[in-house]
DNA sequence: TGTACATCAGTGAACGCGCGTTCACTGATGTAC
DNA sequence: TGTACATCAGTGAACGCGCGTTCACTGATGTAC
């Protein structure tokens, strides 16, 4: 059972860092010291081993959410914002875990992985519908759904762009400006710009 | 050299829509209907043919981004975001190169292509700071630019997710609700957002 | 408790395949006298 | 204008390499009687 999590933890690490098909197993697998044929073995291909990974990162991700939630009954957008917020910054290893999520997200994205997207939507569906129901709020009109849609859009690009760049954004403002950006500062920087693209004008 | 241009073309479509590592050579050329050895004759390796991709997209933007503007003197940081809107959606061919543009510049950052941000910085660097220059103002504080630069990152990801993914999101809206962003109200929902995004709270 | 067998975790080597690149080559076009 | 040569655009086949996957196998652990 050993070499299973070895291999998802090494794959999760080397997915975010330098993209999932750019990723060989061969890689992975030397990294974590552990056979090749592992893979296989465990996870069958490495499709499979991908949306373990995703699996992984995404519970974490709504266990925290919903944790940071406590059992609220009724949960407002702006609620909803700062557990999100929390759910990706506060955790044990900082934000190492947010961003590994979000490099991972970035990746499926931009590297046509539909069956990630398909996975999210059948896997974690009560979450995932629940988390939407909390932004997106109650009695919108077809044109209000219509354009919140487009909105959460931007929201979720500019998350998954500024933490997945976190370390290079850090490392530049530190030596451009001296200042670095606390993990509390990013949270009170970030849920009011989240609120504002999600209802300005 | 109807060969090179042809290889750039169909380059710039592929490397967008299916990810720059996912996209062979073979695949190119095969598609362009020309002699896979004509790229390394052409370009000299793939590299160079993903820099000359990126040429071309950024010289078409800062063109039309500073034709947009039309040789004002001083820009407001809100003109500068209608000329940069329109750079982008306002083109011949529609949305289609503001999507390709979006999805090179995607798939550069979640692909570690790194030499791309040296080649722009490098290559267009007078436009960029111009351009940067326009959205940021004049008289910063410190503190204030350092809380820019993560805005503008906000921003940046905003952009480039939802336009790259603006066929899917336009298909998604149009069979749920039945409706569909026009060119010049995704620019009035664009500006108002992105101001909101770099000046909230 | 001992024995026989089945299941499970992990291995080492090989498989075919598609990749980017290279090379010797052809034929068309340009240049010099 | 004609000839000789150089340059340029493009080709076809092959190169070595790393990829994900497969397969026959080993040894440890679990289960049944």
């Amino acid at each position: 059972m050993k070499t299973k999590d070895k291999i998802l933890d090494v794959a999760e690490v080397m997915f975010s860092e330098h993209g999932i098909t750019e990723t060989s197993l061969r890689a992975i697998t030397q990294k974590a010291g552990v056979n090749i044929a592992a893979v296989n073995y465990h996870f069958g291909s490495k499709k499979n081993l991908i949306q373990a990974v995703f699996h992984r990162l995404l519970a974490r991700f709504f266990d925290a959410y919903f944790e940071a939630l406590s059992g609220a009954t009724s949960v407002s957008r702006e609620q909803a914002l700062h557990a999100a917020a929390r759910a990706i910054i506060n955790q044990p290893d900082g934000l190492d875990y947010g961003r590994r999520f979000m490099k991972f997200l970035q990746a499926a994205y931009a590297q046509q992985q539909a069956h990630l997207r398909r996975y999210l939507q059948t896997e974690f569906h009560d979450e995932y519908v629940l988390f939407l129901g909390h932004l997106a709020g109650h009695g919108l009109s077809k044109s209000q759904q219509f354009e919140f849609f487009w909105r959460l859009q931007f929201l979720l690009g500019a998350v998954m762009f500024s933490i997945s760049e976190y370390r290079t954004l850090d490392a530049i403002t530190d030596s451009e400006y001296g200042l670095r950006l606390a993990q509390d500062s990013l949270e009170s920087l970030f849920v009011p710009t989240a609120l504002a693209i999600l209802e300005s004008k």
